[in-house]
RNA sequence: GCCCCCAUCGUCUAGUGGCCUAGGAUAUCGCGUUCUCAGCGCGAAGACCGGGGUUCGAGUCCCCGUGGGGGUACCA
C-alpha cells in the first residue's frame, strides 16, 4: 500500500521562498517516489497580508520549478465553517472552553501575577464561571474566544528525521482555536485540512517543531488520524541568520530573472538538507526521486550558498544542448531589451539594445547554435551568455580599459602597425579557424613576435574585450566582413590615441 | 524568562564504536593544457565547538557547558 499523502501549504503573503521551495521540493520528492499525492493549500486565513497575485506568483514558482501538484489548490478560508464547527464540537464534549477576558487584560494580568501562561488564568476564570453561566453569557452574545484545554501527561511522536520527540503539557498552554470574531486559528485550521484532505505525512520547516504536540492534542481531541510528521531543517543566510531580504534574492523568482535554470535550481536545493548517500552531486529530477528517502534528511540547518548554485547551474547550462538553450537566452535578452541605441555594451548586465536582439533574431539558427556552444561553457548563468553574446551583436563602442591599457596602448605604433598587416592577411585567408589560425600564427612568425602579440590585440579589436571564446572561433563566427571592418575600427582607435606609448 | 531543536573543512556534506593519519563537492591557492577567460586534469591548504564521562577503543554513546536556530500571539 502507498497511498501517501503530502501536502505544501503556502501562505500567500509574498512570493516563493526558497525555504519554502525547499519543503515543497521534498514534499514533492516523497509523494513522486512513493507514488502519492502531493496536495497543494493555499494558508489564506491571514485576510490582511494574503493576495490573489501573491497565491499566483507562488503557483508560477512551483511551476518554473517543475514542482506539479495532483490537487488542489485548495484554499484554506473555503474551510472556515469546518474549522469553526470543529471548535464547537471540541467546546460541547468540553475538551475547550469559552474564554471572556481581554487578550490584552490577560496578557497584562498574568505578567503581574508572575504567571507564565496566560492561559491558566483564562481556564481559572471558566472553571470558575461554570459551564452554565457560560452558556449564559455567550447566549447572551457577549464576545468569546475557545481555547484548547490541554489534558495532564505528555505528547510524543516519532518524527521522521528528529526521531523520539516528546513534549511535556504542562509546557503547552490551552492555545485559542476560535478568535472571538469567530475566525480559525491556524493551528486548528492545519490540523482540520490536513485531516480533511487525508494527508498521511506532514513534511514541513523546523519551525514547525513546537507546534506539533500542540497540533497531536487537536487531531486527539477530535478523534482524527494522527498523520507522521518530519520536520526538515531550516535554510539560513551566509551569516547563519534565518534567510531573508537582506541576505540579497530569497525569492525563487529572482533566480529564475538572473538565468538560473530551475533544474539547476531544485538540484541545489535538494541538496540543501539531504544528500543520497553517495558521491552524487549533478542529479536530474528522475534520479533525485529515485534516490530520496526522509531518512537521508539532515537535521541540522542549511546555509544557502549562492557560489555553489552558480557552479552547479554552470554544470547545467554546460551540459544544455545549443537549441533548448537558445529560447531562454532570447527570454532573458527580451527581458533585458532597452530602446535605448547606445547602450553601453561591454559592462556586465549592461542592457541589451534592440538592435543586438534583432540581430539575434535575424540570426540563422545555425550561427545562434554555434555561439552559443562556444559560451555555454564558460558561464554561470544565462545572463552571462547574454553579456557575452554582446560583441556578435552590435557593434562596439569602445575597448575595455585594462586589457587595451595592456594590449594596444603599450606600444600603439606598433599595434597599429600590426593590427594593418594582420588585417591585410586576413583579408587573404580563407575563413576557417584552420586557415585563420595559420594566417594569424604567420604573422606573428613574420614579424619575429609570439603569436600573443597578434593574437590579444585582434581579441581586443574584435570584441572590445580582453577575454572571449578562442580568437578563431570568434573570427569564424563574426565573419570576415565584420571582421575586417573591426580592426580597421581598431587601427584607426589606435591612431587617434594622443597617448602614444605607455 | 520558559520550552524545544541543532552542532565535522568558510559553505554543502560522508561518517551510525575500530575501515578516520576524517572522504567528496564548492570556494581559495598552485601547476598543467592553452591565444585570453572558462572548462578540464593534477596538487595544496582547510573541520570533528569545549569539558567531563562510558569503553580495550569515541567524530560516532551519555552528561554538563558554550554557540546557533526555533517556539512561547485571539500571526501563519
Amino acid at each position: 500500500m502507498t497511498g501517501v499523502r503530502v501536502r505544501f501549504p503556502p501562505s500567500p503573503t509574498g512570493y516563493l521562498h526558497v525555504g519554502g521551495a525547499r519543503t515543497a521540493l521534498f514534499n514533492w520528492l516523497l509523494a513522486r517516489k512513493e507514488g502519492g499525492v502531493l496536495v497543494l493549500r493555499i494558508e489564506d486565513t491571514d485576510r490582511d497580508r494574503s493576495s490573489e497575485a501573491h497565491t499566483q506568483a507562488i503557483l508560477d514558482g512551483m511551476t518554473w520549478l517543475g514542482l506539479d501538484w495532483d490537487e488542489g489548490p485548495f484554499f484554506q478560508s473555503d474551510g472556515v465553517e469546518r474549522h469553526r464547527a470543529q471548535a464547537i464540537q471540541l467546546l460541547d464534549e468540553g475538551k475547550a472552553y469559552r474564554d471572556f477576558t481581554d487578550p490584552a487584560a490577560l496578557r497584562a494580568e498574568a505578567e503581574q501575577k508572575g504567571i507564565g501562561h496566560p492561559s491558566v488564568l483564562a481556564r481559572r476564570y471558566a472553571d470558575e464561571m461554570g459551564e452554565a453561566e457560560s452558556a449564559r453569557r455567550a447566549e447572551a452574545g457577549e464576545p468569546f474566544a475557545i481555547r484548547l484545554r490541554v489534558p495532564e501527561g505528555s505528547t510524543s511522536w516519532h518524527d521522521l528525521v528528529h526521531g523520539r520527540m516528546s513534549f511535556d503539557n504542562a509546557d503547552i498552554d490551552d492555545l485559542v482555536i476560535l478568535r472571538a470574531d469567530g475566525s480559525p486559528i491556524y493551528n486548528l485550521a492545519v490540523v482540520s485540512d490536513d485531516a480533511e484532505h487525508r494527508i498521511t505525512h506532514v513534511i514541513r520547516g523546523d519551525d514547525h517543531l513546537s507546534n506539533t504536540p500542540k497540533q497531536i492534542l487537536l487531531y486527539e481531541a477530535l478523534g482524527l488520524p494522527v498523520p507522521t510528521f518530519g520536520h526538515v531543517p531550516m535554510i539560513l543566510g551566509s551569516d547563519g541568520k534565518r534567510l531573508s531580504k537582506r541576505h540579497g534574492a530569497t525569492a525563487v523568482g529572482d533566480y529564475a530573472g538572473e538565468g538560473i535554470l530551475p533544474a539547476a535550481m531544485v538540484n541545489f536545493l535538494a541538496l540543501l538538507g539531504w544528500n543520497p548517500g553517495d558521491d552524487r552531486e549533478i542529479m536530474g529530477r528522475e534520479e533525485l526521486i529515485e534516490a530520496f528517502s526522509m531518512e537521508r534528511v539532515q537535521k541540522k540547518s542549511a546555509v544557502f550558498d549562492l557560489d555553489k548554485l552558480g557552479w552547479m547551474n554552470g554544470q547545467y547550462l554546460a551540459r544544455l544542448p545549443a537549441d533548448r538553450l537558445e529560447p531562454l537566452v532570447v527570454e532573458r535578452m527580451a527581458a533585458r531589451t532597452v530602446d535605448d541605441e547606445i547602450a553601453p555594451s561591454g559592462r556586465p548586465s549592461a542592457p541589451v539594445t534592440m538592435e543586438q536582439l534583432d540581430r539575434w533574431r535575424a540570426a540563422p539558427a545555425a550561427w545562434r547554435e554555434a555561439l552559443l556552444e562556444l559560451l555555454k561553457v564558460r558561464v554561470r548563468s544565462v545572463d552571462e551568455i547574454v553579456d557575452q553574446a554582446a560583441p556578435f551583436l552590435a557593434p562596439l563602442h569602445g575597448y575595455e580599459e585594462a586589457a587595451a591599457k595592456k594590449h594596444f596602448y603599450r606600444d600603439a605604433p606598433a599595434t597599429a602597425a600590426r593590427l594593418r598587416v594582420l588585417r591585410e592577411a586576413l583579408a587573404a585567408s580563407e575563413w576557417t579557424e584552420a586557415d585563420l589560425e595559420s594566417t594569424v600564427r604567420g604573422v606573428a612568425d613574420a614579424e619575429g613576435v609570439g603569436a600573443g602579440k597578434a593574437i590579444h590585440p585582434l581579441r581586443l579589436a574584435v570584441t572590445g574585450r580582453g577575454q572571449s571564446p578562442g580568437i578563431f572561433e570568434v573570427l569564424v563566427l563574426l565573419g570576415r566582413e565584420e571582421t575586417l571592418e573591426r580592426v580597421a575600427n581598431a587601427g584607426e582607435h589606435l591612431n587617434s590615441q594622443p597617448k602614444g606609448t605607455a
